[in-house]
DNA sequence: ACTCCAGTTGCAATCGAGTCGCATCTGAGC
DNA sequence: GCTCAGATGCGACTCGATTGCAACTGGAGT
C-alpha cells in the first residue's frame, strides 16, 4: 500500500513563508522534524526530536506550533485509537487522505488509501452540503498475524 | 438523514445480565442516562445526569464503568474533532455505524450512514486482511448555514 | 547597520481529563 | 442470612496540554 510519502521537502517552511508567517529558529527546528520524520509523532517525540536542533526549544513552543500547524490545516492530528495512551501524534497532510488502521494486538499501525473514501467523502459533502475541511478515518482491530 | 436511534430500551442493562456482570445501584443509574440520552455525553455530563438520579455516583465510577462498556463493545467513544476541548464523548453502539460530522463555525454535531462506508471498510477487511473491531470516521467543516 | 515592536519564547505554575491505591461496602450465589 | 469476589468512594496522583508573564528576537522600515 505505497503512499504519496513525500512532498516537497522543505515544504512546510515554504507555506510559512508565503503565509508570512514569522520563521524563528525554534519553529525551524520543529518544521524540518516533522518534514523528515517518517510518521505519527507525538508531541513528546517531536520535542525531544527537536531539541538535537536546537536544545533551546521548549514543551510549550512545541504544543504552540503544533497548534499554528493546525490551525493553517497543515498537519493532521490522530489519536490511532489510543493504543498509546491518551496523546495525539501528528504527520504532515499530504495530497490524500489516508486511513489509519490500528492493530489492538501488536500495536502495529498500518495505512491505507482508498477510493472508495474520496468517494464517501464526496457523497457526504453532496447529501448532508457540508463542506469538509478535514477527514479523519480510524480502525482498530487486528491484522492479519493477529487474527490468527 | 434518520437512524436507527433507539434500539430496545433497557438494552445495555440486559446485555449486563447476559453476560453475569454484577448490577449494581451506580451502574443501573449509569446505564440508564446512557440509555435515555439523545447523544455525545461527555464523562462529566454523564456523571452529573447520574448523581440526579443516584447521588452516590462517583466520577471514578463512571470512568470506571466506561471502560467496562467500551470492554464489552457497547458504547462508542469520540472525539467529535475536540470541538469542545480534549475530552471523550461516548454513544450507544447502534446496528450500524454512522459518521460524526462537526461544524467548525456553529459546533453543530451532524450524523449520517452511509453504505459507501459500509463498502469502504469492506474493502478494508478484504485488500488489508484487517478484522475491524471498532471504526470511527469523523468531519471537520462547516455546515450548510455556516458555508454561506 | 540601526531601531523598533508585534510576535515569539522559556519558564513555572496551572488546568483538567482520566487513573490508581486502598479501606470499605454490597450484590448475588449458596 | 452468610460470604466474599468484585464494586465503590475518596483523595492523591499522573500526564498531556495550556497559560501568564517578563524577556527576547525576526524582519520590516529607515
Amino acid at each position: 500500500m505505497p503512499l504519496p510519502q513525500t512532498e516537497m521537502p522543505g515544504r512546510l517552511q515554504a507555506h510559512f513563508a508565503e503565509r508570512g508567517i514569522r520563521m524563528t529558529q525554534q519553529r525551524r527546528a520543529i518544521l524540518r522534524v516533522m518534514e523528515t520524520a517518517n510518521k505519527h509523532l507525538d508531541a513528546a517525540h517531536l520535542l525531544r526530536k527537536a531539541q538535537k536542533l536546537d536544545a533551546s526549544v521548549d514543551r510549550s513552543t512545541v504544543y504552540r506550533t503544533l497548534k499554528l500547524l493546525k490551525r493553517h490545516g497543515l498537519i493532521d492530528e490522530l489519536d490511532l485509537m489510543h493504543i498509546n495512551g491518551e496523546g495525539h501524534y501528528y504527520e504532515r497532510k499530504l495530497n490524500r487522505d489516508h486511513i489509519h488502521m490500528a492493530c489492538l494486538g501488536c500495536g502495529k499501525i498500518m495505512e491505507f488509501v482508498s477510493d472508495i473514501f474520496e468517494k464517501l467523502k464526496g457523497q457526504v459533502e453532496k447529501d448532508c452540503r457540508f463542506r469538509i475541511v478535514v477527514s479523519r478515518l480510524e480502525i482498530g482491530g487486528y491484522c492479519a498475524e493477529c487474527s490468527k
